[in-house]
DNA sequence: CTGTTAGCGCCTTCAG
DNA sequence: CTGAAGGCGCTAACAG
């Protein structure tokens, strides 16, 4: 029923063997028969199989993108660069790769069986995007397997998210959200604030940490006592900044900032403060985190930190298919850079 | 050096074929044998070869979920709710599937590219989320790639996308779009508007014309001419949405409303509106389209259509799985529902 | 319920 | 540069 290589072999007049160099292209043929092989192929309209291959080969081309929220934009952009970089030739089979990536809702369980579907289908690669969970079972479980696919030669990159300490095989780019956290919160200090309010993001992220340690990092520099009630955590989504916002401004009426994990957040504390009255920036001054897409569109504009979210997931996309040199060490930090627009300003009077 | 069932077999004192069983679950194995197996498996840290395992079985646990652009929020939300109905067992081996995202950008190219490479992986379903591209080359050869993965086995649904004519297998779920854009601008005659720009998306995609033909069919209606200058095409992008509304503007500058072609380009047209000194509503009216979570957000929140992308990917999900019937005649019209919201009113006078 | 026996389709030495 | 041959690891009849 299904065209398989012994019958382009026998159509091309040629072994199969040759009929699998030229498809591979990794072994020198003679041009007339190649060209040979290929009509053959493309009058039969050929397919590889791609399992039998990936077989025999012990490897196949599937390169694995785990992302924590494939609807949340910070994910997507990062995914599409990683891809665009995994798209291209330099796979094995006629030279194309499958990318592909997998939603792991944040949920450490799918993040762990996704690897070991990965696995188990002999990727190339993998690359983990994002902020990792702090529950030291699971992230000793994931460094487990994050080694044991190393071993069995699947390339590991680790793209926004912090080295995994017990799997040194896997190379990191991380972002400096301690910094990032740090300029963003000097910058509001420097307005003249001295009340701010910070919604964190989901308390067992590394990344929540991350960030929410800049901003203490910031008060600390500047003498100012963080008080207990002006921090509340959350989820990475726009109703936890909302929700969030309101039980800030019920603590303590008279913070002057509010500084939210991400732009989402910072999107749903706008509306907050908006609802209960309030101006931005004349009120309370509003930051965020990322820089997305829509941030520009908020009104007044985000301020915020941007993450060269696209360039890094090329990065580790290039990382990944070993066209590009680790960085030394094998850990890099990305750097954010501090966006001030309108919903920064000085804090009211 | 890697472990095989085989060695998993000695271990249990079995033999091959009963450990396959085991691991599959689809045939009667006893309580005690199967425990001896798992018991070896899990001591022997034994992982499934999945390419070899589906090469035998001639099928594999891949799902292949394509979209137009995995950082737009439009395409995420839908690729969630499909992987999450995915994810769950029901897969053949140890019943975990592997739904994978592969980002088209919008590439016929692409998209053949990768439903090439998931055919060659056997993948057990496909889905084929946004609109199609129309041109017609492209399209057949679309439909001919669909029909073969049909007859190879492979599950094809269509989700948010029109139905492929020259592949009738393919089950499709469709958004009513021009419904949705008739809805739309029905509502904003109805507020007395008469000058309507209206900013398209990429002029060969299905979404594009459905919605415009929408509009202009409300406009027919209501015996309103339906003037050249007031369409501009653009992408599916804040950026094209602020340069159409510009151009818009230029061109005739008594608009009353401007219709985007979706929520993001709504978005741009805002900030152009804002930029050139008028204001929303009052000024000029804005709508868009699929109301995605950062709409209500806008200010003033967007008057759009709200498509249920997380209803109809779980759905497109639990079809491609065979865990739901597919709707009479292979295809369902999704309706789309008219959100009002601040950012339309009565046209200035 | 369990074991035996053939392949699944391709890659990769090894010769020529 | 090309052909022949063996096996990659697993599943699916078929017996028992």
């Amino acid at each position: 029923m299904t065209v398989t290589l012994a019958d382009v072999a026998a159509r091309a007049q040629v072994s199969p063997a040759t009929v699998s160099r030229v498809l591979n292209g990794n072994y020198p043929v003679a041009t007339s028969t190649r060209e040979r092989v290929l009509r053959a192929v493309d009058e039969l309209d050929y397919v590889l199989n791609g399992p039998a291959s990936s077989l025999a080969a012990a490897t196949s081309d599937l390169v694995g993108i785990l992302v924590n929220d494939i609807a949340d934009p910070f994910f997507g952009i990062m995914a599409a660069a990683i891809q665009s970089e995994i798209g291209g030739p330099g796979g094995r089979a006629g030279g194309e790769r499958l990318g592909v990536v997998c939603n792991t809702g944040g949920s450490p369980e799918r993040e762990l069986t996704y690897l070991t579907l990965l696995q188990r289908q002999r990727a190339a690669a993998v690359v983990l995007t994002g902020g990792a969970v702090e529950d030291t079972a699971h992230a000793s479980a994931v460094s487990a397997k994050l080694r044991k696919l190393a071993e069995a030669g699947t390339k590991v990159v680790l793209c926004g998210r912090p080295p995994a300490p017990e799997a040194a095989e896997a190379i990191a780019l991380t972002f400096d959200n301690r910094g990032g956290g740090q300029q963003l919160t000097e910058h509001l200090i420097g307005l003249g604030h001295r009340r701010l309010g910070y919604i964190a993001g989901p308390q067992e992220r590394t990344t929540t940490r991350h960030r929410l340690e800049g901003h203490r990092d910031a008060l600390a520099a500047h003498g100012i006592e963080d008080d207990p009630r002006w921090t509340v955590y959350g989820r990475y989504d726009r109703r936890s900044g909302y929700e969030a916002t309101l039980e800030l401004l019920r603590r303590d009426p008279s913070l002057t900032a509010v500084v939210a994990a991400n732009d989402t957040v910072a999107l749903g504390a706008c509306a907050a403060l908006r609802d209960s009255g309030l101006r931005i920036p004349d009120d309370v001054s509003v930051a965020g985190f990322d820089d997305l897409p829509f941030s520009i569109d908020a009104v007044p504009a985000l301020t915020t930190v941007r993450l060269p979210l696209s360039e890094a997931g090329a990065r580790a996309g290039r990382i990944a298919m070993g066209r590009e040199e680790p960085p030394p060490g094998g850990i890099a930090t990305v750097r954010g850079e501090l966006m001030v627009r309108g919903s920064s300003g000085g804090p009211r009077l």
